[in-house]
RNA sequence: CGGGAUGUAGCGCAGCCCGGUAGCGCACACGCCUGGGGGGCGUGGGGUCGCAGGUUCAAAUCCUGUCAUCCCGACCA
C-alpha cells in the first residue's frame, strides 16, 4: 500500500494532490496558482506535445511563436473577446524597480506608456499579425500553432486543472471561406479525440458548448469532454470557430480570384498542461499514478536484486544485457541500480511513479535466464524466459495501452446516464454524478436555471446523430434530442 | 473575492489553550548486519517555528497585519 497517499474513497480531492506529489509531477511555487513542473511531469508533458505536435504537422501545420506581452489596446478590440477575458488578466504597468531601504520598490518613473497585458489566450496579437500576413486568397490559408505559456489570473487555482500560468498550444488559423474553417475547426477537434483515445487512452464525448459555454470571440466552441473517476467532467480540449469576428475587429481582408475584398474566416484550438490532470484522474489509483505507456516517461524500469558483490556484479550484467536490448527496441527503459534502496522499497516508488512495467532481474533469474515481469494497472506477475522477455514487455505495453482505455470506456459508460424528469436528474446527479443525458429547451434562462439549482451545467451537445426528439425536463418545451450535462471540473 | 481550516527540519506531525533552553517518526550522513514487496541496530547532522509588526524581563505559544496552501461558495481551460 502507498504510503503517503489518502485513498481515493475517502477524499479524492486529497488524493489528487497526493498523487501528485507523490508520483513527483509537480509542486506549488511560491506564488499563489502558479507550479513548478518537476522533471517526470515535464517528461510527460513532453511526450504528449510530441504526440500532438507530429500529429498538427501531418495535418499541415507548422510552429511559430508569438509574444508574450500583447498591447492593453488590443484586447479591446473584439467585444466579447474583452468581456470574457478582462477579469483575470495580468496586467505589466512598469518596466524598472529601484532599491529601497528594504530591498526594491517599483521605480514609479517608469510607468509604460501603452501597459501590457499578458497573454491570457493569443488572438488578438496573432490576428494583428495575420493583417500583414494576407493580401490574396494565395496568402490562405494559414495553419500556424504556437507552444507556448498563459496567464489568466483565476481565483482558485488546483494543480494542472486550473492554474495561474499554465502551458498550452494554441492554433490559430485562416481560411477564405467559411466551410474550409469549419473543415478545420472539425478536424482538429478529431485530431483531439484521437490523441486523447490512442496516446492518453482518455475516452471522450466530442460536441458544441452551448452559447453560454462558447469562447468569448467563437461563433461555435467545439469540444472534448472526460469523465473522471469522481464522476465529475473534464473539459480536455476545445476547437473554436471565430468566424469573421476577428477579422472583422483587427481588418484582415483579402481579395479572392474575382477581386472582391473579403474578410478572413478563423479558427483556434487548443489543449494545455490540464490533460495531465485528466490523465492522473482518469487512470490512477490508491498506490499512485498509472500512465498508459504511450506517454509514460519511462516505459519499463528494471530492478536488480543481489545480496553480495558477486552476485550484484552478474545481476547488473543481466539486467544491463535486458535494458540494451529493450532500448535497442525503441523501449523507454531504466535500469534503477541505486544502492541506496533495497528492492521492496523500489518496487513501491515505480508503483507510485506510475511506470508501466518492472522487470525485477535476481540471482535465481540469472541462473536459470528468466525474469520477473509485472504491469503496473494489474500488477500481475509473470515469471518471462529471458529470450522471450522483450515479446512479453512488448505485449503487456501494448496490452496495457488498451486496457486503459477499455477499462476507461466501460467507467464512462457506467457513469452515463439519461434520465427524463428534472427530479431524476437531481437524484442521478446526487447518488452517482457522471454524465447525464436529458432534454433541455435550448434557451439559455432554463441551462442557467439547472446550473444555479444543481452545479452541473451542460457540457456540450453531442456531435454523434440522435433522433430521439421530447420535452425539456425542467420547463416541458420541445427538445430536438438529449445534450449532455455533468458537474464539471 | 467571501466562509472555514492549516502553516514548527526535506516529508508527516506534537508542542500553543496555561509564555520560560524546539521535540517525535520518516528521510539524510557514517558503521555493521541485511537485500525476491516500503529492513534492523548503533552513532550523528539539520529548524530565523510562513513573513512583518506589537505586548512582555522573556513569544513557536498572546495580539494585529500579511503571504501561501487545502476545503466550501462566486468566476473560469
Amino acid at each position: 500500500m502507498a504510503k503517503n497517499i489518502t485513498a481515493r474513497s475517502k477524499d479524492y480531492s486529497q488524493w489528487y494532490q497526493d498523487v501528485i506529489k507523490e508520483a513527483n509531477l509537480a509542486e506549488h511555487s511560491p506564488v499563489r496558482g502558479s507550479m513548478v513542473i518537476k522533471p517526470t511531469g515535464y517528461a510527460l508533458w513532453e511526450n504528449m506535445r510530441d504526440g500532438l505536435d507530429r500529429m498538427f504537422k501531418d495535418t499541415g501545420h507548422q510552429n511559430a511563436y508569438f509574444p508574450l506581452f500583447i498591447p492593453k489596446s488590443f484586447l479591446s478590440k473584439e467585444a466579447s473577446h474583452v468581456e470574457g477575458f478582462a477579469k483575470e488578466c495580468a496586467v505589466v504597468t512598469h518596466s524598472r524597480l529601484i532599491s529601497t531601504d528594504n530591498g526594491v520598490d517599483v521605480d514609479p518613473d517608469s510607468k509604460l506608456e501603452e501597459e501590457l497585458i499578458v497573454r491570457p489566450t493569443s488572438e488578438t496579437i496573432i490576428w494583428d499579425t495575420y493583417r500583414n500576413w494576407i493580401q490574396s486568397y494565395r496568402d490562405l490559408p494559414i495553419l500556424v500553432n504556437q507552444w507556448a505559456n498563459v496567464v489568466r489570473w483565476e481565483m482558485r487555482t488546483r494543480l494542472f486543472l486550473r492554474t495561474m500560468e499554465f502551458l498550452w498550444q494554441e492554433g490559430h488559423t485562416a481560411h477564405a471561406t467559411e466551410e474550409e474553417a469549419v473543415a478545420e475547426t472539425r478536424q482538429m477537434l478529431e485530431v483531439y479525440r484521437t490523441f486523447a483515445e490512442e496516446y492518453m487512452a482518455m475516452p471522450v464525448i466530442t460536441g458544441v458548448k452551448t452559447e453560454s459555454e462558447r469562447f468569448a470571440g467563437a461563433v461555435e466552441t467545439y469540444c472534448i469532454e472526460a469523465l473522471m473517476q469522481d464522476g465529475k467532467a473534464l473539459q480536455a480540449g476545445t476547437s473554436h470557430f471565430l468566424g469573421q469576428n476577428f477579422a472583422k475587429a483587427f481588418d484582415v481582408k483579402f481579395q479572392d480570384k474575382d477581386g472582391d475584398l473579403k474578410y478572413v474566416w478563423a479558427t483556434s484550438w487548443g489543449v494545455s498542461t490540464r490533460l495531465i490532470g485528466g490523465l492522473i484522474m482518469t487512470h490512477s489509483d490508491d498506490d499512485g499514478l498509472i500512465i498508459p505507456p504511450r506517454i509514460a516517461p519511462w516505459q519499463v524500469v528494471i530492478v536488480p536484486i543481489y545480496r553480495k558483490d558477486d552476485e550484484r556484479e552478474a545481476v547488473l550484467e543481466y539486467a544491463s544485457s535486458i535494458k540494451k536490448e529493450l532500448a535497442d527496441a525503441g523501449i523507454r527503459v531504466k535500469l534503477d541500480d541505486r544502492d541506496q534502496y533495497k528492492p521492496g522499497w523500489k518496487f513501491a516508488q515505480h508503483e507510485v511513479e506510475g511506470i508501466p512495467v518492472r522487470v525485477a532481474v535476481g540471482p535465481r533469474d540469472v541462473q536459470n535466464e528468466k525474469a520477473e515481469c509485472v504491469r503496473r494497472d494489474t500488477k500481475d506477475k509473470q515469471l518471462a524466459e529471458r529470450s522471450g522477455l522483450l515479446e512479453m514487455v512488448r505485449g503487456h505495453l501494448d496490452q496495457m495501452q488498451q486496457d486503459l482505455l477499455n477499462n476507461a470506456k466501460k467507467r464512462m459508460e457506467e457513469g452515463t446516464r439519461h434520465v427524463a424528469s428534472y427530479d431524476e436528474f437531481r437524484e442521478v446527479l446526487e447518488k452517482h454524478g457522471g454524465f447525464i443525458y436529458a432534454h433541455w429547451d435550448g434557451t439559455a434562462e432554463t441551462e442557467a436555471k439547472i446550473k444555479e439549482e444543481t452545479k452541473a451545467t451542460i457540457r456540450c451537445i453531442p456531435l454523434f446523430e440522435d433522433d430521439e426528439s421530447g420535452e425539456c425536463m425542467v420547463t416541458g418545451k420541445p427538445s430536438a434530442r438529449k445534450v449532455l450535462f455533468a458537474r464539471a471540473y
